[in-house]
DNA sequence: ATAACTCGTATCCAAATAGC
DNA sequence: GCTATTTGGATACGAGTTAT
């Protein structure tokens, strides 16, 4: 079985190296094409996982008296157990018809397809999560909040952004906000990037801010490829979605990534602490009464809680829509 | 020497939606 | 109904690296 190797190992610490280093024992990818034989995998991982249990707990006890940073370990620990998350991957049942999105194209030997490109397309899982951010926006900014706006143009000239605000960006520029809403697996177990198995949205996170914020050329024609470990190498110009509004100085554009899995990139992160900020993280009468629970006493723990809901919605929706196509197809099938 | 693999870029695709 | 725009993943491909 071969060893990956990987340009990452060149960033890791000795420390952080030995502690990846259960992890890299195993070689996920050809164990799981292996239609679906995977428990043994998992089981390995599982004990990988014990070990890395133990340095975390010792992090996590370390900052004990910040409440903050022990939730976050136990939230870490809990959502990396064994088959937690499982759903997003869906699985259609094994003999039934296989998802086929594109062009009648039988793919998903794994199952993720329903989670990555049902037949449904992206728009709605997009749609409804980008209406749950302006829905918080809103609480916030009040009608100051456009989503979609039409009169763009005097700012974006290239793109109509999802969401926009004025005088909410950075020294009361124009918040120009981009909902990004990804998956990090593949449903080709081949093409599962590596990065993400090291690093937070790393199989997202890249591709994404180059569609939105573009890449300067580095580099010249020649110098070979791209080298993550030197930053060495060629990379061409790449236009950004938002070349226009970047180039402005009134217009603050910012890049909102979600993942399935439930992440929220840092500039989501930044955008749900200034609002806290804003509201000094008090919950208005209404919201209070009406919408809070004995969980959210805060402005950031509600939202950030319906954010997360709302997330996790639409990525179940997009995947059961899926299984009741598959399913419903089948039935035609049978009959 | 060669096959297999990794990584990054460019292009393609089906579907949803808005506006007409 | 039509077109234009936007969505995120799939696919092809080139170049470099590693394993055998």
């Amino acid at each position: 079985m071969p060893l990956h190797t990987s340009r990452e190992q060149d960033f890791l610490s000795p420390g952080l190296r030995q502690l990846h280093a259960p992890f890299r024992a195993v070689d996920i990818t050809a164990e799981s094409a292996a239609d679906f034989q995977q428990l043994s995998i998992f089981t390995e991982l599982q004990d990988a996982h014990s070990t890395l249990l133990d340095d975390y707990d010792y992090v996590a006890r370390t900052y004990e008296k910040y409440d903050r940073a022990r939730r976050e370990a136990v939230r870490f620990i809990a959502v990396s157990q064994y088959q937690a998350g499982a759903f997003l991957n869906a699985a259609l049942a094994r003999g039934a018809p296989t998802c086929s999105a594109r062009g009648g194209k039988v793919q998903d030997p794994l199952g993720d397809a329903a989670s990555n490109i049902g037949r449904l397309g992206h728009c709605g899982r997009h749609n409804s999560l980008l209406a749950a951010l302006a829905k918080v926006m809103r609480s916030v900014w009040g009608m100051l909040v456009e989503v979609e706006p039409r009169d763009h143009l005097g700012y974006s000239n290239d793109y109509r952004p999802d969401v926009s605000v004025a005088g909410a960006g950075r020294s009361r520029s124009r918040l120009v906000g981009d909902v990004k809403f990804k998956d990090s697996l593949s449903s080709n177990p081949e093409d599962v990037g590596q990065r993400g198995a090291f690093v937070g949205l790393g199989n997202t996170e890249p591709g994404t801010s180059a569609d939105v914020f573009g890449l300067e050329q580095r580099g010249a024609v020649g110098d070979g490829d791209f080298r993550p470990s030197d930053g060495g190498g060629y990379v061409a110009y790449k236009k950004a979605d938002y070349a226009h509004a970047l180039s402005r100085s009134d217009t603050d554009v910012q890049m909102y990534l979600f993942e399935t899995f439930g992440g929220w990139c840092n500039a989501v992160k930044r955008l749900f602490y200034q609002m806290k900020d804003k509201v000094r993280n008090k919950l208005s009468k209404r919201q209070h009464e009406d919408e809070a629970s004995w969980s959210t006493q805060s402005w950031l723990s509600l939202q950030a809680q319906r954010m997360s809901v709302a997330l996790q919605l639409a990525a179940a929706e997009e995947i059961a829509t899926e299984l009741r196509l598959a399913a419903a197809s089948e039935d035609a099938a049978v009959a």
